[in-house]
DNA sequence: TGTACCTAGTTTCTTTTTGATACCAACAAA
DNA sequence: TTTGTTGGTATCAAAAAGAAACTAGGTACA
């Protein structure tokens, strides 16, 4: 039988999952978070370039999604906790093997854009 | 010994290349790739909500990041097709058991969402 | 001959998102 | 008293995305 969901179709909920996750900053948070729970600044120096802003609203959608819980400690200063849910967990083996293609494919890529970036240089009206 | 490259790292190309994987339009294409070459217009018509320019964009970088080939025929009117490359081919199943996440834990996902609104409209100013 | 339509895009303009920076409250250490 | 920590929010400029019109080269229809 077919799919109940595609991610091909636009208004379907996938799609809309599918956004959420696509995002370089979801993906690196939920890396982050495989091994262990990350308070809010450790994973703002952990993860390097990404903003405040962006942090916070990031980790608010993945804790509305369910991928991970936050908890408050009433230490002085307060200590906010970060960590997985079993649904983040099924996700990371995932995030994972794409960090990792990253990092493996990566001479490749470049390599590729050099020479796309040769071709074009030397064909400047193609 | 430690890889020597690292997505956590700003700078890092393989955070570059992270970077540019990490969107929903590619991954949409490079699935959409992986049986059979696709038409320009085809695409456009399969991944819905795609505007044009952001199809031709997507498709250059990549392109150039060589993970997709670009054939033009001279038919009348004129006929492009894109394919995965080898490389591309190699990033597909990964893309793929993505979009399955998405299509599967869908259900928890909404579940999820539709207990986070409830319980934010139920403590507003929490 | 004019109109409409096909291909694969590009251009223009508006809206949304991102990123950088500053700011906040509460408290500790020097 | 100044500096630093915690976890954020507010503000504003820059970048990106989206919607729509437009291009070019050609076919088909009437």
């Amino acid at each position: 039988m077919p799919p109940s969901y595609n991610v091909y179709e636009d208004r379907c909920p996938a799609r809309q999952v599918l956004d959420r996750l696509a995002d370089k900053w979801a993906l690196l948070i939920l890396a982050r978070l495989q091994n262990e729970p990350v308070r809010f600044n450790q994973l703002r120096r952990d993860i390097k370039g990404i903003s405040q802003k962006v942090l916070s609203q990031t980790l608010k959608k993945l804790e509305r999604d369910g991928l991970l819980s936050r908890s408050v400690f009433a230490t002085v200063p307060v200590t906010v906790e970060y960590a997985l849910t079993d649904l983040g967990q099924s996700l990371v083996q995932t995030v994972n093997t794409f960090a990792h293609w990253a990092e493996q494919h990566m001479d490749t890529v470049l390599l590729a854009q050099a020479q796309y970036d040769a071709c074009a240089a030397s064909n400047p009206g193609a």
